[in-house]
DNA sequence: GCTTGACCTTCCAGTGCCGGGAACCCCCAT
DNA sequence: ATGGGGGTTCCCGGCACTGGAAGGTCAAGC
């Protein structure tokens, strides 16, 4: 299979292919003319490591679950861990935005949206006093 | 003022002010001994920056609001439509992040997270078949 | 006057995760 | 031979900083 095959498959672009390679995450043959030669298994990687980087998890995460999917002796434990801690970390995340998401709503919905200066949503970014 | 005193202010980093400084969005005076010397002006925008930041506005959003911050002539209208695009923005990355929470939660509710291989998480980003 | 230490300066490199594009090679059909 | 559509490497850019090195400046203490 040729790259263009196996992103086709996996769903990744080219470049993001031969980027994972370069750090590691899949090692494909070579034909005698340079190409790469991805195996199955190489398509398999890549459509795990397409999920899980749909679902959010880092690049060193994805690593770290591809090493535990190959570990056929894993604990279900530590696969578990890993997906805890990020769940927590987009949890986080959510909130942070589902603030900013309240703040930014009332002060759009405040704010006049006409041809006049007068806008609270400036008047909130500048502080307490008018602005300078 | 020197920048610690204005970071301590604005509650930014001295790292960030130079940086907001390299890419135009204040303009600090300079003592003769070539240190900045922030006037409370500046002071203020920075202030504003650092708020408008913490909405999760971008660089450049930041750039256009604090422009329309300060005419004295602006439309509210261009203001409220700077923030509302944002807003939409947030709210897609809302519900992103909500769809990864949504299956996460579900897969960490049914791994086992025990001493065993067996796992759905897994099982979930390998694909239909088991893994290869 | 000299040292210490906190503060300031500039510049360079790196982060995460690719995307764009140059410059070039390979293979097949016409 | 030519054209087109693969593939390859390499380097730059982008977001918004952050860290660190190497060095100038200032106020205080001895």
């Amino acid at each position: 299979m040729n790259i263009s095959d196996v992103a086709a498959r996996a769903g990744l672009p080219a470049k993001t292919i031969r980027y994972y390679e370069d750090i590691g995450l899949i090692k494909p043959l070579r034909d005698t003319n340079g190409y790469r030669a991805f195996r199955e298994s190489d398509a398999h990687k890549l459509t795990f490591l397409g999920r899980a980087r749909a679902l959010g998890f880092t690049i060193e995460n994805c690593r770290a679950l591809l090493a535990l999917w190959e570990d056929k002796s894993r604990a279900s434990a530590d696969v578990r861990a890993i997906a805890a801690d990020h769940l927590n970390e987009i949890e986080v995340k959510i909130a942070d935005l589902t603030a900013m998401r309240d703040t930014l709503t009332n002060l759009v919905h405040t704010c006049a949206g006409n041809s006049r200066p007068d806008c609270p949503i400036l008047t909130s970014l500048g502080g307490t006093e008018g602005n300078g």
